[in-house]
DNA sequence: CAAAAGGATTGAAACAATTCAATCCTACGG
DNA sequence: CCGTAGGATTGAATTGTTTCAATCCTTTTG
C-alpha cells in the first residue's frame, strides 16, 4: 500500500509538502498541489491514521460504553453522541457491557490501549472500581443517565425522582389510589429515585408508602414484565394501575394483561419510563415518561469533547441533570 | 505516558525483552519477567495500540457498517459479529449508514484510514459505487444480508423468496384468499423477493396475483405501518390477511387496527418478519418469520476473518444463504 | 579443556505520519 | 547591484512498538 514517501517521489516533492497538501492546502503553491494531489489520486493513497495517531498522541475515537444496546434507549443516546462527534471530526465505537461488570473492565482496558480521546459510559460496576481504575490513564470521561458520585468526571443525567413524581401524581390526579411499582436491580439508582419520586407524589395526595405496592425484578425487560405482569394478576386487592421502571416492562405488563384479558386502561392503567418508539407503538399507546435520551448523549459527548480539548488546565467538571416530561397516551385513564 | 523504554530502563532491560514479556513471556527467564511485570504494574504502563498498529500494517477492528441501530434487526446481527471477533480478540466498530449512500462513502473512508481488518456491511448504495471505490484500498469485506451481486467478496444473506412464501403459505393453509402485501423501498431485494416467495405461496393454492394487494410503503418503520393500516382499512373488499416486509410495520399496522376496534386475529390475521422482541412482546404476538440475525452477524465475521487471515492467498469467496423459519403466534389464523 | 549447542537478551531497523528549524528562491527597496 | 524580507520547500527528528540478526552466557559434549 502506498505511503506519503511513494506520493512525494512520484510528484518530485519532499514528504512534508505532501503533508501540508493533505493538512493545510493553502500553504502550497497551486501547482505543486495539484501535482500531488494528482499523485495522491494515482496511487490511491490514504494516509494511515495509525501513523497520525502514534505522533497524536491519542486517537480521533470516542468510546461509548452503554448497558444494553437491546435497549432503544441506549440506541438513542448512541445517536446523539455520533452526532456531536461527528460534528466535531470523530468516530465513536459504540461497545456494550451487558450490565457485566467483567466486561465493562476489559472494554475499559481496550480504550486504554486505544488511546481513545475519550469514554462515554453509562456504569456497569456499582462499585465505582472499574473506573477508578481507569482514571490511572487520564482520559477523561463522562458518566452518563448518571450522577456523579465524585468530583472526577462530568457527568449527565435526567432527574428521576422528578420522573417517578410526574409518573405516579399523574396516575393518583386520575384518581388512582393504589399503585403498582414494577421495579429492577435494586442497586440501580434509577430505580431507587424513581420509586423516592412515585413515593412523593403519593404523600402529596395525602396516601401513606403502603399505597406504592413494589413488585420486583431483576432485569429490566420485556420478560422480566410479562412475569411482573402474571404477579399483578395475583395480587389481591389488585392495584388499579401500575408504573414500570421502564418501557420494556411495561410492555411486557401490558402482553400480560392483555392475554389476561384485562382492559387497559379501563381495568388497569399502565405508565412506563423512557418512552421508547415501542412504547408509542404499542396496541394501546403507551403513557410513558419521556427522557432527553438523543439530548443527553449529545451534550455527553459535548463535554467530553471540552474536557479532551482542553490544553491548559483550565476544565471544570459538570453534572447536567436533564429534565423528564410525561407523555400521556391511551394506557392510562382514570379507574372504574 | 509511559512507554516502553521506561518500562525497559526501570526493569533494566532492553526493549525488547519487554516486548517479548508482552507477548510471548514464556520466552523470558521467570524473575526478569517478574521484574518487568512489576515495572509495567509500577508505571502503569498501558502498550500503545496505534504503535503496534503502525508496525503490523492493519487494526484489530473489524468495521460494521449497518442500514439502521433503530431497528432490533441489525443489534442482532451486531451482537453476533461482536461475539465472533471477541473470540478472535477483535473489537468491533458499529456504524449507521441511515440507508444514506453519502454516510456510507463517509464512512467506507474512515475505514480505510483506520487500516481495519475487514468490513461487514449491509450495503445502503443500490448501484454499488461506494463499495467498488473501496475495493481499490484491498481491505476485505462481506455483504450482509444481501447476496453477492459479484464473485469479490463473501456473502451472507437469508432466502427471502422462501421467507414470503413461509409466511403467505401459512396464511392460505389457514384458509385466506386475499391477502395485502405492505411492502417498502422497491429497489430493496428483499422486499421484491418476499413478494415473489408470497405469489409463489398463492400460485401453489391455486390463487392468482390479484390475491394479493400490495400496499406500498417508502419506509421501514412503526410510522409507516401505522399508515398502511389505516389504508388497509380503507380497501374495498378488504383483505382478511396481511403480510408485512419486515416487523416495524406489522406493529404499526396492528396499531391502527386495534385503534379502529378491527380484532386481530378474528378480523384480520398479520404476519410480520424478522421477528424482532418486539414482535413475540406485542400485546397480540406476532407470527413472524424468523431471520437468524444473530448466526448470520457471526457467520458474517467468521466468513471475513477467515479472508482476513488468509495469508497465502488460498481463500475462496462463499456466499451462504440461511433458511428463514415462521414462527406462528396469535396474530395469525383463519378467517371468520 | 576446548568446542559446540542453545537459550536469553540486546539493539537497531522499520512502520507512516507530523512538525519545525533550516534552506532555498524570488522580488523588492535602497 | 547587494541585502533582505518573506513565502515555499526541505529533510531530519520524533512517536512506541515489533521483529530479528547478533551477541552473550551457560551448559553439555567430545
Amino acid at each position: 500500500m502506498a505511503g506519503i514517501k511513494d506520493v512525494a517521489r512520484q510528484a518530485g516533492v519532499s514528504v512534508g509538502t505532501v503533508s501540508n497538501v493533505i493538512n493545510r492546502p493553502e500553504a502550497v503553491l497551486p501547482d505543486t498541489r495539484a501535482r500531488v494531489l494528482a499523485a495522491i489520486e494515482d496511487l490511491g493513497y490514504v494516509r494511515s491514521e495509525s501513523a497520525r495517531q502514534l505522533r497524536a498522541g491519542r486517537s480521533r475515537i470516542m468510546a461509548l460504553l452503554v448497558l444494553d444496546m437491546g435497549n432503544p434507549f441506549f440506541v438513542d443516546i448512541a445517536r446523539g453522541a455520533e452526532r456531536a462527534a461527528r460534528d466535531a471530526g470523530l468516530g465513536v465505537m459504540v461497545c456494550n457491557s451487558g450490565q457485566s461488570p467483567e466486561e465493562e473492565a476489559d472494554y475499559l482496558g481496550l480504550f486504554a490501549e486505544q488511546r481513545v480521546c475519550g469514554v462515554l459510559i453509562t456504569p456497569a460496576d456499582a462499585g465505582g472500581g472499574n473506573l477508578e481504575a481507569f482514571a490511572r490513564h487520564r482520559i477523561p470521561y463522562v458518566l452518563v443517565d448518571r450522577v456523579a458520585a465524585s468530583t472526577d468526571s462530568c457527568a449527565v443525567s435526567v432527574d428521576d425522582v422528578r420522573g417517578g413524581t410526574l409518573a405516579v401524581g399523574h396516575l393518583v390526579q386520575a384518581g388512582h389510589r393504589s399503585v403498582a411499582y414494577v421495579s429492577g436491580p435494586g442497586d440501580l439508582h434509577q430505580i431507587r429515585d424513581r420509586r423516592e419520586g412515585a413515593l412523593a407524589a403519593l404523600a402529596e395526595a395525602g396516601l401513606g408508602p403502603e399505597a406504592l405496592v413494589e413488585i420486583p425484578s431483576d432485569r429490566l425487560d420485556v420478560a422480566a414484565g410479562r412475569d411482573a405482569g402474571a404477579r399483578l394478576l395475583g395480587l389481591v386487592p389488585r392495584p388499579t394501575a401500575v408504573f414500570c421502571a421502564n418501557d420494556l416492562l411495561a410492555l411486557g405488563v401490558l402482553q400480560s394483561l392483555y392475554a389476561a384479558g384485562v382492559r387497559v386502561p379501563q381495568d388497569v392503567a399502565i405508565v412506563g419510563y423512557d418512552d421508547i418508539e415501542f412504547a408509542a407503538a404499542a396496541a394501546v399507546p403507551l403513557t410513558s415518561v419521556r427522557q432527553p435520551a438523543v439530548v443527553m448523549g449529545r451534550m455527553a459527548a459535548e463535554l467530553l469533547l471540552e474536557e479532551a480539548d482542553d490544553e491548559n488546565g483550565g476544565h471544570r467538571h459538570r453534572s447536567v441533570v436533564l429534565q423528564p416530561e410525561l407523555v400521556v397516551r391511551a394506557s392510562s385513564a382514570a379507574p372504574r
